[in-house]
DNA sequence: CTGAAAGCGCTTACAG
DNA sequence: CTGAAAGCGCTTACAG
C-alpha cells in the first residue's frame, strides 16, 4: 500500500483517474542545508562529502539539517562542477569466442553513445579461465585510476585480496557474465546458470512427451563454474521429473569445435540411438557441423538438441531445424546493465531498480532478424 | 570495422591489450562555438535551439562552427540551467488486470527512484479497448503541458489527429505494450505478438513429439490487435510445421475468468480428448481453475497448456505442473525502457541503443522466486 | 577548522 | 537582430 502515499487523485477526463507524484519538483539545495545548519556552503559540502577537517559540532548540525530537509544532492550539478569523467574498464576473456565478440561489440557501441556523457571505456583482455592471469591483471589495474570495472570473473580466493585492494581505492567493481567472489564485488550482472540448465532440462523433457530416451551431454570443463552449474541444474530436473530419460555423463570438450565435431559424429552413429543432446559449453560450430552432416540423410532421426548462446551459426542451425533450442544470455542487455550499474556506483547512487536477467529461450520462430554478423568461430578442418 | 577507429592499443598487463576511447573527455563548449563563429554566446545558443530572431548570416556561421568543432551540447548542464522537470504521463487501461497491476507498480517504483532527477509521472487510466475513451483522453492531454506520454495504444485512425495535435505541442509520444498508429508515435515499447504466437506454437508442437493432437485456442476478442497477432502466428507455424496437429477455432472469452472457467471445463470433458490449450488473452484465473479441478483426478491426462503473462496465479499453476509454459512480456523491462525512451526524446537526444524486447518464456524451472504478490484477478463464484 | 569566490556548460531575462 | 550578466546546484582552490 505504500504507493498510495505517492498519489493524489484528480479527475482528468471522464472515466479517468490521475495519480501525480508529490511536489518534489525542486527539493532543498545545499545552500538551504547550509542556512538551516547555520554554517557556510563550503562546510556543508565538506560534511556531505566526508572531506574531513570539520568540527564534530558542525557535522552534527549539517547532518541534522540534511535529515530535516530531506536533502538529496543533485548528481548532475555535482558532476558538471567537477568536470566528471567516468573511466570504466571491462575485463573480458581474450579470443574469438563468438559470444564475447558480441559483448565486445556492444561495449563499444554503448561507449560510443555514452562518450557524450563523458564516459570513457577500455576493454582489457585476459586469457580465459586462468586465475593467475586474472589475478595479475586485477593487480595491474590497481593504481590505474579507474572509476569502475566490470570483470568476467572466476571463483577463486586468489582474487580476493587484489579485488579488495582495488575497491579500497574507490573503484567500483562488478562481476559480468561469470561472477567474482561474492563479497568482493558490488554487483553481478549475468544469468543464473543453474536455472538455465534446469530450463534446458524441462524443454528437453517436454520434447519426449512421456517417451523414454537417452541424452548425451557435453561440457567444456567441469571446473568452469557456469558449465558445472548448468549441468547440475539439468541433471536435477531430469532426475526429479523425467525418470524415464537417461542422462549420460558429459563428454568434456574444452569448448574445442573440432573435438566436438568428432564427438558428436560418433554419438550420432552409436548403436543405442540418442534422443537428445545438451551442450552446456561453447564450441557449437563443431556440434552443429556434425548434426548438419547427419541431416543430409533424409531418413535420419535427429536428436532434440539444446545449446547455449545465440550467435550466427547457432541461429542458422535453429532456422534449418538442425537444433531445437538455444538458451541465450543477452549480451546487449548485460552490457547495458553493466554500464548502468557502474555509473550508479561511481556516482554513489543506489543501484537503479533492475529486472533480473532471464536466460532467453530461442526456438526457430523467435530468433531476431537483426542478429549481427558475428565473426563466427571457425571450424578448422 | 568502424570500431577499430575508436581504439588505441597499448600494453597493460602481459597478455593483455587495452582499447581506449579517444580523448573526447572535454569536447568543445558553446562558448568555443560562439568564438569560432565570431558571435556572442547568446546568439550561438539561439541558433542551436532554434529560438529564431537570428540573422541568416549568423545562423550559417554558427552551424559551420558546430560542424567544424563537432560540438554536442551538454544536456546535463542545459537541464540544470533550465531547472528542467520532466512531466511524464502513462495512459493505461483501467481495471484489475494482473498484468497492468504489474505495469502500474513498476511505473510507481521507477518514478520514485527518478524523482531525484526531477521526473514527475502521472498514471492516467482509460477504459480498456475503447477507441472513443482513448481518443477523448488523448485530446484532454493536449494543452496539459506534458513533456512525454506513454500510451497503451489501439489501432485506429481516429487516434491520428489527436496524436498529431499532441506531438505538435512538443510532447514526446510512445506506444507501450500495444502500439499506436505507426506514424503518430516516436517509438514503440513492447513485444512482437506474432513472434510470441509462433513461439507458443513451436513449443506446443515440440511437446507432441511427432504425435497427432487437437488444440483448443482461446482469445479475448479478435479485434484486439495483440490477441489477433498471437493467434495468427500460432496458426502459421502449426500449418507449416505441425500438420498432424489440428487447431480448433478460438473460443472468444472477452478475457472473462468465469467464462473461461466454464469453457475450459467443458473442453476438458469433450469426447475427443484435447492435447493442448493456448490462450492468447487474459482471464487465466478461470482457465487455470478448471485445469486444477481436473487435475484432482490422478488419472487425468492434462493438455499441454500455454498462456500469456506471468502473474501470481499463472506462476503457481506452472509450479504445480498444471500448465506448461507462460509467455511473458516483462512489465519491469518495458517500464524501464519507456522511461529511458521518454527522457531521451524529451531531451532531444537520439534513442539510446536498446536491445529488442523478447517475450520471455517461463517453464516450471525458471520462474523468478521474487515475483511480486500481484493483486490477483479474482475468479468470481 | 571555516568561509567567500570563481567556475562547470548552459539558459533566461533584460537592455540595447 | 545581438550581447552582457545573472543564475542553475554543486566543487574546488584559496585565504583566513
Amino acid at each position: 500500500m505504500t504507493y498510495i502515499k505517492l498519489l493524489s487523485y484528480r479527475n482528468l477526463c471522464g472515466v479517468i483517474r490521475a495519480a501525480a507524484k508529490g511536489e518534489i519538483m525542486s527539493g532543498p539545495t545545499l545552500s538551504d542545508v547550509a542556512n538551516a545548519a547555520g554554517v557556510s556552503y563550503a562546510t556543508a559540502d565538506r560534511v556531505l562529502n566526508n572531506r574531513g577537517n570539520v568540527a564534530q559540532k558542525s557535522i552534527n548540525k549539517v547532518r541534522a539539517a540534511v535529515e530535516r530537509l530531506g536533502y538529496v544532492r543533485n548528481v548532475a550539478a555535482a558532476n558538471l562542477s567537477r568536470k566528471r569523467v567516468y573511466r570504466l574498464a571491462f575485463l573480458i576473456p581474450t579470443g574469438t569466442n563468438a559470444f564475447f565478440n558480441r559483448i565486445r561489440k556492444h561495449i563499444l557501441e554503448t561507449a560510443n553513445h555514452l562518450s557524450v556523457e563523458n564516459v570513457t571505456v577500455e576493454i582489457i583482455e585476459v586469457s580465459a579461465f586462468s586465475v593467475d592471469a586474472l589475478r595479475d591483471c586485477i593487480e595491474k589495474l590497481t593504481g590505474n585510476d579507474y572509476d569502475g570495472v566490470a570483470i568476467v570473473g572466476l571463483q577463486s580466493d586468489q582474487l580476493e585480496q587484489p579485488l579488495a585492494n582495488l575497491q579500497a581505492q574507490g573503484v567500483a567493481v562488478i562481476g559480468l557474465v561469470s561472477d567474482l567472489p561474492r563479497d568482493y564485488r558490488r554487483a553481478y550482472v549475468g544469468i543464473d546458470n543453474n536455472v538455465a540448465g534446469r530450463t534446458a532440462a524441462r524443454l528437453t523433457g517436454m520434447s519426449h512427451a512421456g517417451r523414454s530416451g537417452v541424452i548425451q551431454t557435453f561440457a567444456g570443463a567441469l571446473d568452469a563454474r557456469d558449465h558445472a552449474e548448468r549441468l547440475r541444474g539439468f541433471c536435477e530436473v531430469m532426475a526429479a521429473d523425467f525418470p524415464q530419460l537417461c542422462v549420460l555423463d558429459p563428454i568434456l570438450t574444452k569448448d574445442d569445435p573440432s573435438f566436438l565435431f568428432q564427438a558428436t559424429r560418433d554419438a550420432l552413429r552409436s548403436d543405442a540411438p540418442l534422443t537428445a543432446f545438451y551442450n552446456v559449453g561453447a564450441g557449437n560450430v563443431g556440434l552443429i557441423g556434425a548434426i548438419t552432416a547427419a541431416a543430409k540423410d533424409p531418413a535420419a532421426q535427429l536428436p532434440f538438441t539444446v545449446v547455449h548462446e545465440l550467435v550466427a551459426h547457432s541461429k542458422q542451425a535453429l532456422l534449418d531445424g538442425h537444433i531445437d533450442v538455444v538458451i541465450d544470455q543477452r549480451a546487449d542487455v548485460e552490457v547495458n546493465r553493466a554500464f548502468a550499474n557502474l555509473r550508479a556506483l561511481v556516482d554513489g547512487r543506489s543501484l537503479p531498480p533492475m529486472p533480473s536477467l532471464m536466460p532467453t529461450i530461442y526456438v526457430r520462430d523467435n530468433v531476431p532478424a537483426d542478429l549481427l554478423n558475428d565473426k563466427t568461430e571457425a571450424l578448422p578442418k
